[in-house]
DNA sequence: CCGGCCAGCCTGTCGTGACAGGTTGTCTAT
DNA sequence: ATAGACAACCTGTCACGACAGGCTGGCCGG
C-alpha cells in the first residue's frame, strides 16, 4: 500500500469522504494496486488521511457501491476484479426509437445536437478513421414527464449530412432517418449492462449516483459494411423494464 | 406517519439497522405511506424506536438504495413512487441456458430441484392452475469458478415427468428438454431489469446487496397454447453484460 | 508434524455530540 | 402587499469512543 495520498482540503466546499473516496479510486483505476490486493485498513486510512473513521467507511462505501473494492468482515477491503465482458447470444428485430406506449406521453428533449470529431469509441463502434466527421445527439426521453432515459448518439456526417440541423424534437430518430436520408436499419449489435450513472447523468434523469441503472450500447448497420448509428442509452431501471419478445 | 413501531430485539441475533429498514420497508409497502410522503424526520425515528440517529440513517441509506424511499437534503426523507412496467419491442431467438463462451469454464451447480405446487406467481406465468403440479430448479451458474448466474425455474410437472430426479450437474437444461422430452422452444417473452439482490441471493453470487444485478424473467413457449418454462435468472452485472444481435 | 487455542487485527454495529448548510414558514419592516 | 430577515427544522458531514464477532497466524501441547 504505497498509496501517495494527497492532503485532504477541509475547506468543506466537498465532503471530506468523497476527496478520500477519489484518491483510492484513482489509486485503484491507476492501476496501482492489482485485483485482489488489500487496501489499507480503516484505522491505517484515518490516520493517513487524519480524518475519522466515519469518513473512511463513508468513502469505502461508495467504492463499495461502484463496484471498484469488497469488503471481508475480519480480514479488510480488497479491490473488485475487472469488468469482463460475456457475450449472450439472440437475436433481435425492432428499435428502441420507435417506442411509443400506449396511453403515455412520450416526450424527448434534445439537450445537444452537433457536429465532431470521431473519437476512439466512436470510430472504433462505427467502424470509421478517428477523426471522421460524426453527427452527435444528446437526447433525453421522458414519459408522462418523468426522465426515462438519456441517449448519446454518434453518426458519421456523411450519411446524414445536415442532421446537425435537423429538429428532432418529440420526433423518432429513425423516422427521421428513413424519410430524409431512405436509412433503412438492418442489423443491429447490443450490449445491455447495469451500471451507475455519472453525476451530470445521475442529475438529468433525476436520479442519485448509487442507483442502478440500464446501460445499452449498440451499433446499427446499413449493411454488412455500413454502421450508421451507435449509441450508449441509460435506462432509469426504476422506471422500466425492458421486454424482448423471442419468435 | 401513524407507523405503529414494533420493538427493536436488542439481542444482536440481527442489526438493529436492518430490523428498522424491516419495519419501515413493511410500512411502505402496505401502502400506508403513499408515493412521496414524508417519512418520520431521522430525530423523531431515533426517538420512536430508542435508537441512535446512526442507526435510523443506516436503515434510510438501505431504503434509499432500494429505491423504496428518496431523500431532500433539508426536506426529509419521502416514499419514492412505485415501480412501473413499460414494454421494450423486439424478438430475440436463442437460450441463454445454452451459451458456452469459447475459452471459458462454464459450471453449473444445482442448489435445488424438487417438486411442488405452483405458487400464484408461477400460475400466472405458466397459464396453469395454482396448485398444480411444477418441477422446481435453483442453478448457480460459475464461468471460471467466479458465480455469475443464479437462475430459479419452474416447470409444469406434466410436461416433464421425472425431471425433479434427473441429473442436471453441469448440462444445459435445454439440451435435457430437447433429447428427453422433445421439447424444442418455439417462443419466450423475457424481461430485463436492473435489480438489488436479496440476502440469501447475494450470497450465493458473492456480491453484497447494494450490488446492481441484472434480473431476466423469462416464460418460453412449446405453442401458442403450452407454455412449458418460467424463470428468473439474477446475472452479476460486474462479470457480463448482456449481448443481442439484432438481424 | 499436526491440530487446537488464542492474541491481535479487522470490519460491523451502535452511541453521543456537534456544526454546516438547505428549506420552509413566519414575522417584520418598507 | 411584498420583500427580506430570521427562527425552526431537517439532512449532511465529521469526530470520538466502545464493543461484538469474524479471520489469521503463531504459539504450544500432543
Amino acid at each position: 500500500m504505497t498509496i501517495t495520498y494527497p492532503r485532504l482540503n477541509r475547506d468543506g466546499a466537498e465532503p471530506l469522504w468523497m476527496q478520500l473516496m477519489r484518491a483510492l479510486r484513482a489509486e485503484i483505476e491507476s492501476g496501482e494496486l492489482g485485483p485482489d490486493q488489500p487496501l489499507p485498513s480503516e484505522a491505517e486510512l484515518s490516520d493517513m488521511f487524519s480524518v475519522s473513521r466515519t469518513v473512511v467507511r463513508e468513502a469505502l462505501r461508495e467504492l463499495v457501491q461502484q463496484r471498484l473494492i469488497y469488503k471481508i468482515k475480519g480480514r479488510g477491503a480488497f479491490v473488485a476484479a475487472r469488468k469482463t465482458e460475456l457475450r449472450f447470444v439472440g437475436s433481435t428485430s425492432g428499435s428502441a426509437d420507435d417506442l411509443r406506449e400506449s396511453g403515455r406521453r412520450v416526450t424527448t428533449q434534445t439537450i445537444h445536437q452537433s457536429l465532431g470529431q470521431a473519437d476512439e469509441r466512436e470510430a472504433a463502434l462505427l467502424r470509421i478513421p478517428r477523426g471522421e466527421e460524426v453527427v452527435r445527439l444528446r437526447r433525453l426521453r421522458c414519459v408522462d414527464g418523468q426522465p426515462w432515459l438519456l441517449v448519446d448518439t454518434a453518426l458519421p456526417a456523411r450519411l446524414v449530412p445536415g442532421l446537425e440541423r435537423a429538429v428532432l424534437e418529440n420526433q423518432s430518430l429513425y423516422d427521421v432517418l428513413r424519410r430524409r436520408y431512405g436509412i433503412e436499419p438492418a442489423a443491429a449489435d447490443r450490449w445491455i449492462e447495469a451500471v451507475f450513472p455519472e453525476p451530470e447523468d445521475a442529475a438529468l434523469l433525476e436520479v442519485s449516483t448509487s442507483t442502478p441503472l440500464l446501460g445499452i450500447e449498440s451499433v446499427a448497420w446499413l449493411d454488412d459494411n455500413t454502421r450508421f448509428e451507435a449509441y450508449y442509452a441509460l435506462h432509469r431501471s426504476d422506471q422500466t423494464r425492458f421486454y424482448v419478445g423471442i419468435r
